[in-house]
DNA sequence: GTGAAAGCGCTAACAG
DNA sequence: CTGTTAGCGCTTTCAC
């Protein structure tokens, strides 16, 4: 009795149209419909509708009126059949974000549904975990999006190499090392270099690099940064006291701190907040006090280094900043307009207590 | 030269059809391909994928196995605007989630997503403020959901509102006093008497109930359950300390605390997380100790009681959970299942450090 | 059991 | 500047 819809619809247009003047529902108007109280062509409507095309000013008047009166809305799934979009973007976060994440992707997607929202867009939600991409997939494949913004913050390759198969505009957030790839971040080299500065500046000097893996272009893009930073500080005179590559689990930050710690390094910068709350944990349990002890910055914000106490400092990059970036360029591509291979947001350093 | 795509793929076609015996990306065949290679009609194909209408086994066998080797995937647009669904769904979720519930959502999300995704449906995003639903409207006044999931801890009157007159399936997260809405949450009533009847059997007899605000039926709720467990406690011997409402704000928590702890009770119950955390707050600055001083508990959970020191005792519900009951109900709402008025979904007591 | 044909609501040649 | 026409890919009568 209920779902067969599209027929109380034929039944119920009559009535609307005729009897009622004024606004109302409306959600089953078409612009036959509107042509056909007009007295216009369905080409017509579509043209006032869309802008595109040369119509005199009273037709369009006319019928943009009658559009407002009635509170006529187009049917995107119509729409999308004939033009073949659908004015939908998928937004593919991971399933199993840290902990620190979680307000980031918060942010990321309040900041991503605005911006698209703006340009008549919506986001489909694709939450995958690991190499499973099987939301991803089905949407793709049964047409459901434009185009497709990955949260690269997990092994993606899988996604990308999907999309770029079935030839499906998308961007990444991050740093890639596949250059073919649309990419929106930070200019992790310049950040890393200008954190690593402003702590030089503050009077530190033996500091010590504690990083990922090393085969992870952003890891090696933050040590560049940090190299070029000693490189032009006072002309170059000063060295790194250390670089530390792989702490990629708690074993390796337990098993490789001693030895650091003896050097007596004034500053540890971590490459990403992961690797520096293992350090901070190290620290805290060997009773250390920072930054009396020992001053720590990290090259990665999240809430994890937000919320320690102390705060940490770290470079950071604001969510909502990136997301619209990201959206735009998505939807620049998708719209045919031409995209820089790389966007670069801006970032900003947050000086909290974990420095002096 | 590019945005033509519809010529491309028909130019295409041919050659895929019949150059590649194999699966391949396929993103653009269509049951007229089908029909066409099978020699059998559109109708026959659409038949054996529907899987409704009478169709020799022989025939369903072959079409399905062109389909495999194919890898074809029905269009959903098309889909969609011959009979009139999308197969998406919205998730409207509040722009300003408090701190605490932002884990929630996330898991929320999850949750929604898998359980949605096995039953061929999509989410939409929806990131809603305060009284402005424009994202929900426009999404549906465009055709692009089948139905919406509210998850109400927002003030969504008008969303609700809004989804009735436009005749759009939709369920609420929580308990709202619209009884002709469909609504999904846990047992308040029940979950409240079980954790204060266990609080009572733990000893503690001098209980305060720390309330917000009175018009909201899941308060009430929450006040009946505790009132029940005082009722049925030894035959209904005891007493309750007192049930102060309205603590809306932080003023009115200093304001009326002081008064409360004159009476020396044994355990504060919040009626949520939110007047919980301002509470725990002035107890800090009053330099209580939890729970050797005073006990606490919370009628609703939150990462914000989580991750307190001492951990909050509270009534939890699990996000997952909620998520994937909401979602099939809305589900069943839209095919045209009978639902529930009321779904209810288990509760669960977190015993944690706040009481003994 | 199967097929032909008529749409769903909109877009976009092409012709006036 | 406007209308005619032919689809987009799928569903659904209705007839065989």
């Amino acid at each position: 009795m209920v779902y067969r819809l599209r027929y109380n619809h034929a039944t119920l247009k009559e009535h609307m149209v005729s009897e009622t003047a004024t606004a109302r529902a409306a959600s089953s108007l078409t612009i036959a419909d509107i042509a056909r109280e007009l007295g216009v062509s369905k080409t017509t409507v579509t043209r006032v509708i869309s802008g595109k095309g040369r119509i005199s000013d009273e037709t369009r008047v006319r019928v943009q009126s009658w559009i407002r009166r009635h509170n006529y809305t187009p049917n995107t799934i119509a729409r999308g059949l004939a033009s073949n979009r659908t004015f939908n973007v998928a937004v593919v976060i991971p399933k199993d974000a840290d902990k620190g994440d979680v307000p980031f992707f918060q942010n990321f997607l309040v900041g991503i549904s605005e911006t698209i929202a703006r340009r008549g867009y919506d986001a489909l939600l694709a939450i995958e975990s690991g190499d499973d991409i099987s939301t991803l997939e089905r949407m793709v494949r049964n047409h459901k999006v434009d185009g497709v913004l990955l949260t690269r913050l997990i092994e993606d390759d899988w996604a990308a190499q999907f999309l770029a198969k079935e030839k499906v505009p998308f961007v990444v957030l991050g740093t890639s090392a596949d250059e073919s790839l649309c990419q929106v971040d930070s200019d992790q080299t310049e950040g890393c270099c200008e954190l690593t500065t402003q702590v030089l500046e503050k009077g530190c000097r033996r500091m010590v690099l504690l990083g990922g893996d090393k085969r992870h272009l952003v890891n090696r893009r933050r040590y560049d940064g940090f190299e070029k930073a000693f490189a032009t500080f006072e002309n170059g005179k000063l060295e790194t006291l250390d670089v530390l590559w792989n702490l990629n689990d708690a074993d390796a930050v337990n098993e490789k701190l001693p030895e650091v710690m003896k050097k007596t390094p004034q500053c540890l910068v971590c490459m990403d907040d992961v690797i520096c709350a293992r350090v901070l944990l190290y620290l805290k349990q060997k009773e250390y006090q920072i930054p009396e002890d020992i001053q720590i910055v990290s090259f990665y914000d999240s809430s994890l280094l937000e919320n320690n106490t102390p705060p940490v400092t770290a470079l950071s990059v604001s969510a909502s900043e990136l997301s619209r970036t990201a959206g735009n360029v998505l939807l620049d591509l998708i719209e045919g307009k031409s995209v820089p291979q790389q966007t670069k947001v801006a970032y900003q350093i947050k000086v909290r207590d974990s420095t002096c």
